[in-house]
DNA sequence: TCTGGGGTCCTAGGACCC
DNA sequence: TCTGGGGTCCTAGGACCC
């Protein structure tokens, strides 16, 4: 989709249209009641972390795109309209542009919310023109249902197709085929691959590889002696446009997530309460995500960002899976204790992976109560395990021993010195 | 005043098992 | 006394994507 989040937004303020608008920031409690109408929100008032999500293209003629830092953005485009992300509408505008790719060509691979791959193979009449009658059919069509413009590449496979599609953004309509490569693929930045990123890319550039085309010319051993067999191999082959990967219509999630980035650094002492409510409030919405998708967890983890942007990770993994908010704040309240707390923090995360289906999970237990000690793979872990076990079925001084809310928090929670069976 | 939030996949080492 | 080869699971970090 192009532009995907601002477009969304222009349709609900069409008088918007044509001026520089970027989507990204924090959503202040009154603004989207009053609307941009009113006060007309403009990016060089706004003070305050966060980056651009999307920007219409009148705002990336200025060079503000998407991850950019809201402040520098500000900088570069002071006069840009700034509105807050309203991810409940884009993902209802996300279902209906889906629905409507899928009532001429059902064979649809999620990428996200503004993204799809479609296998055309059983479309009728691809075969005639490449596609090109097809494309412009689904775009006729989601431009219809949607009143959104979409930017659309018809190749051979999925990696061909993603780079196709980018190369007459926005309303693009691009048709290749593998006779095609040499000319419309190969003058590419090897950046265009999708896998290829900022890393790849600059290792690339030390070995005089910009291109795509200069990707293929180089000996597949010289890749593969640089970036593994694994890597090295794709490289090639995707530079030479061959990719086989199936359209997969459905997967599985692995993982459930909340993070938050602070407005200002907290510090893990000083601002414990604060950070302890932040905390819980994470355990809380990853356990109401689990459960309203209908899914539990085995392995709990924890994200913390020092101020200097420096990133670690905790996870624990337990022996049943669960979607209790409880056991979460306990399991990732021992993980927290597993993590240095002496620098500010910008953001905090919880994360429930390891998933599996709840309704599936519940006579399935991956281990009977009175197994767990014994069929502990690491002693190390079952004291853990067991630890956070015993801390949410300790009711706890609070009123409601079932408010998470008001359980013990960051540095409260010590590891049990009693092995007693809970 | 730099740098969101939600994900996936891969790698690599250690523990442990057969 | 020294030491296989295969495998799984767990954990931490990192690259990448939308």
């Amino acid at each position: 989709m192009d532009a995907f989040y601002a477009s969304v937004e222009l349709l609900r303020y069409p008088h918007l249209r044509g001026l520089p608008v970027v989507i990204g920031g924090r959503r202040r409690s009154t603004e989207r009641d009053s609307g941009p109408q009113v006060g007309l929100p403009r990016l060089r008032d706004y003070a305050g972390r966060g980056v651009i999500t999307t920007a219409t293209y009148e705002a990336r003629a200025f060079g503000v795109h998407s991850g950019m830092g809201l402040m520098k953005a500000a900088a570069l485009c002071p006069d840009a309209l700034l509105l807050p992300a309203d991810f409940d509408e884009y993902r209802r505008m996300s279902r209906m542009f889906k629905a409507a790719v899928a009532e001429i060509a059902p064979v649809i691979e999620d990428r996200g919310i503004d993204e799809i791959y479609i296998d055309l193979t059983d479309c009728p009449g691809v075969q005639n023109d490449g596609g090109h009658t097809l494309g412009v059919q689904l775009k006729a069509r989601l431009h219809e249902r949607c009143g959104l413009t979409c930017s659309v590449g018809i190749t051979p496979n999925k990696l061909l197709s993603k780079i196709a599609s980018e190369l007459d953004k926005p309303d693009g309509l691009t048709v290749l085929d593998t006779g095609d490569i040499r000319s419309r693929i190969w003058p590419l930045a090897a950046r265009r691959i999708n896998g290829i990123g900022p890393k790849a890319s600059a290792r690339l550039e030390t070995l005089g590889i910009r291109t795509i085309g200069e990707l293929a010319a180089v000996p597949p051993t010289l890749l593969i002696d640089h970036f593994g067999r694994s890597v090295g191999a794709w490289l090639h082959e995707a530079a030479h446009g061959r990719d086989d990967r199936p359209v997969v219509t459905y997967s599985e999630p692995r993982s459930i997530s909340r993070e938050t980035t602070f407005e200002h650094d907290l510090h893990p002492r000083r601002d414990r309460e604060r950070l302890s409510e932040i905390f819980t409030e994470l355990c809380v919405k990853v356990a109401d995500d689990l459960r309203r998708k209908g899914y539990v967890g085995r392995t709990i983890g924890i994200k913390l960002r020092y101020e200097d942007f420096t990133t670690v990770t905790r996870d624990q993994t337990l022996h049943e899976a669960t979607a209790e908010a409880a056991l979460i704040r306990a399991s990732a309240g021992s993980c927290l204790k597993r993590v240095p707390l002496e620098r500010k923090l910008r953001l905090l995360g919880v994360r429930v992976g390891t998933l599996s289906r709840a309704d599936q999970n519940a006579h399935l237990p991956k281990s009977s109560p009175d197994q767990v000690e014994s069929t502990a793979r690491y002693p190390s872990d079952a004291k853990r395990v067991r630890t956070a076990v015993l801390h949410a079925a300790e009711p706890g001084p609070a009123d409601d021993p079932t408010d998470v809310r008001q359980l013990p928090l960051f540095s409260a929670l010590k590891p049990s010195a009693t092995d007693s069976r809970g």
